[in-house]
DNA sequence: CTTTCTGCAAACGATTTGCAGCAGC
DNA sequence: GCTGCTGCAAATCGTTTGCAGAAAG
């Protein structure tokens, strides 16, 4: 089956930003999406395809390249075999990851205030002296999950 | 040529290590680690393969990864094309990354100590509430580089 | 109706692996 | 001298791409 429907709210953020890529609404688009929001997590492709129901490959890939591009999706690579997929953070909460060296698992947890003020200062700083400009970090605790410790 | 020698108390460790894990010590492995210690920031493989002059592509990948096993270097994944090796942290010191998302570089900075404390307390109150034990942790900053900007 | 999307199967390319000969210890 | 490393070339496998028919707008 194709997944939990879209909310109308989300459906209607999806339209808009597929339209202004110069991309088009479908079915397998919004079962994407409606995917990955029902997850809450970041998903590999095969996990996705899965969840998808029917859904080829090549569209699975192509798709979330299309949903990248127009700033629904997120894509995130590990040390794992496959890349994975999230919502894009503008779509959630801005968090951070999670990451099981045994399982490969990733989860996410809301971001905490002081850390990112932290990593806000951090990133002023290093403007001052290395002239980089920060447009947004990435913070992943890397360890093991509850299941595997 | 070869790169740069090794320094006499990397070799030392780097003895250790590679003995400890089974592994023999090669001029090939002695290349590799001197040509990340030279560079300090992650290079790619095709980076490594050209520093290090002579060296089989396939002797690169099965090296790097003997190095990894023995906790001499340390792989990282980004959007780019390759991975990137560096050394291993203890070898150096601990540090972020700054990932530039125009032309891919990745530069080290040393991680700012209150940033430091930061991740602490998140890790700590992480496992109070997931369970999820944190061993490692890893900060990038993604944006321009000043030569991008 | 035009342009883009879909699924299939073939192509791609970074990384891995089998093998025969050489080097570490 | 035994075992593990080296380079070469071939295999692997996640991901990308070409193409003909279906669907979005």
């Amino acid at each position: 089956m194709a997944g939990p429907a879209l909310g109308a709210e989300l459906r209607a953020l999806m339209t808009e930003r597929l339209h202004r890529a110069g991309q088009r609404v479908t079915a397998n688009r919004e079962t994407l999406v409606a995917v990955l929001a029902a997850a809450g997590r970041p998903l590999t492709i095969p996990e996705i395809i899965e969840a998808a129901g029917t859904l080829a490959q090549s569209s699975a890939y192509r798709n979330l390249q299309a949903l990248e591009q127009a700033g629904l999706v997120h894509r995130i690579v590990t040390n794992d075999d496959f890349a994975r997929y999230e919502l894009a953070e503008d779509l959630t909460e801005h968090h951070h990851h999670l990451i099981c060296r045994s399982c490969g698992t990733v989860e996410d947890v809301p971001a905490a205030p002081g850390l990112e003020r932290s990593v806000r200062a951090a990133a002023d700083a290093i403007a001052r002296d290395t002239g980089f400009h920060t447009q947004h970090h990435r913070v992943d605790l890397l360890g093991l999950c509850r299941r595997c410790a």
